[in-house]
DNA sequence: GTCTATAAAAAGATAGAC
DNA sequence: GTCTATCTTTTTATAGAC
């Protein structure tokens, strides 16, 4: 999966939109809003409707749309690392049964995806916007927090001898490719619907491949 | 990757547009400039300028923008799907060598992807739309052709002991995963450049892995 | 079939009062 | 800070002549 999450670079003081009442309601019906419709579909006017204020307000803290737009965008994709973060230190911090604890690991990241619209959502939107907002871009040219997580404890495994690991960083590539890249094409990044069921067969089935490859010798 | 290449259910007498001197110039600017800028961003306007044709010939042929863009998209999967269908052939009609094989077939179809803007460029356009035309969803329920493709040619290669296959689409969705997954996932599906030596370290390294979790044991 | 001209609606952004 | 009302531009689609 790519590492469509950072939230680095945050001035606390300098931030806009999300303060006062009206703060979380606007930037609330803009993420549900730009979602679901991504950023050409959704007006201002019907982000305004959905938040009960009026579309002054909207222009007076956020400047223009797609600064709310970005604005947006920052703070959900800080959420879901954040989320991401959780799962990985519940399962990764120290592992026994290898392909227990991945497939474990994996199955919660990939739940987490499917199971709530603003997860894979968030991904496919910022892909389908990314030519047209290069600051987008630049967010992902980041240290890359998701693979770097994962490929730290997958570094830590080598070391230990649990698998053999030469290139952490291709290996944790090569785990995301077999587990969520697979779920990413096969749902179309939300698009399409998938069972709970399927999702487990691909993960486990993914994480199985990898460690195949990477057990050793 | 994702198998958005199908081009099945087409009714030669029935097609719309392409026929004549400016349906050509029309499908062609359309194509360019949807595949540049997506669907909401590209105004009929803009696609009868670049085509050098007047706006209502575009609305005489194709009736509405929503058409227009689906005749597009089909007529363009349909020789992306030709292209891959040929550098298949080439390289897994009979494999001796399977790394090796497996490697020159993964890089040829990644380059035909990188190189040409059509081809990447369709793939994210196609899932960025996707949520807002059914037709385009239906068109992938199809029995997934590129995926068919890997998946016979690794069944025979299981079949002649060169590799341990127990399900074929799984291993097809593996190898898929771990090469043009990949690469899709690095470049944001065309949203961000990489170097051709890149490229190739991606596949010859999952092709590396794949090989080493489905060898004979 | 192809063109010029136009209708009709929507959307981003702003003026000015309270 | 918030609201109502308005401006301006863009866009899809159509009318009607040649």
């Amino acid at each position: 999966m790519t590492d469509v999450l950072s939230d680095r670079d945050e001035r606390p003081g300098r931030r806009a939109g999300g303060t006062g009442p009206k703060g979380e309601a606007i930037s609330s019906a803009a993420r549900r809003l730009f979602l679901r419709d991504g950023y050409e579909r959704t007006s201002v006017d019907a982000i305004a409707a959905e938040a009960g204020v009026s579309k002054r307000t909207i222009y007076n803290r956020y400047g223009d749309k797609e600064n709310l737009f970005l604005s947006v965008l920052k703070e959900s994709s800080s959420t879901m690392l954040t989320v991401f973060d959780r799962i990985a230190e519940a399962h990764l911090a120290d592992i026994t049964d290898v392909q227990q604890d991945l497939t474990e690991f994996a199955r919660d990241v990939a739940f987490s995806l499917i199971r709530s619209p603003e997860r894979i959502e968030l991904i496919r939107l910022m892909m389908s916007e990314a030519p047209y907002f290069p600051a987008l871009l630049r967010e992902q040219m980041r240290p890359q927090t998701m693979t770097g997580i994962i490929s730290r404890a997958l570094a830590r495994l080598g070391d230990a001898g649990l698998l053999r690991i030469t290139d952490p960083t291709e290996a944790a590539d090569h785990l995301s490719a077999l587990t969520f890249g697979q779920i990413n094409n096969k749902t179309w990044f939300g698009a399409i619907q998938v069972s709970d069921a399927d999702v487990d067969r691909m993960v486990t089935a993914g994480v199985a491949t990898f460690v195949r490859a990477y057990r050793p010798s």
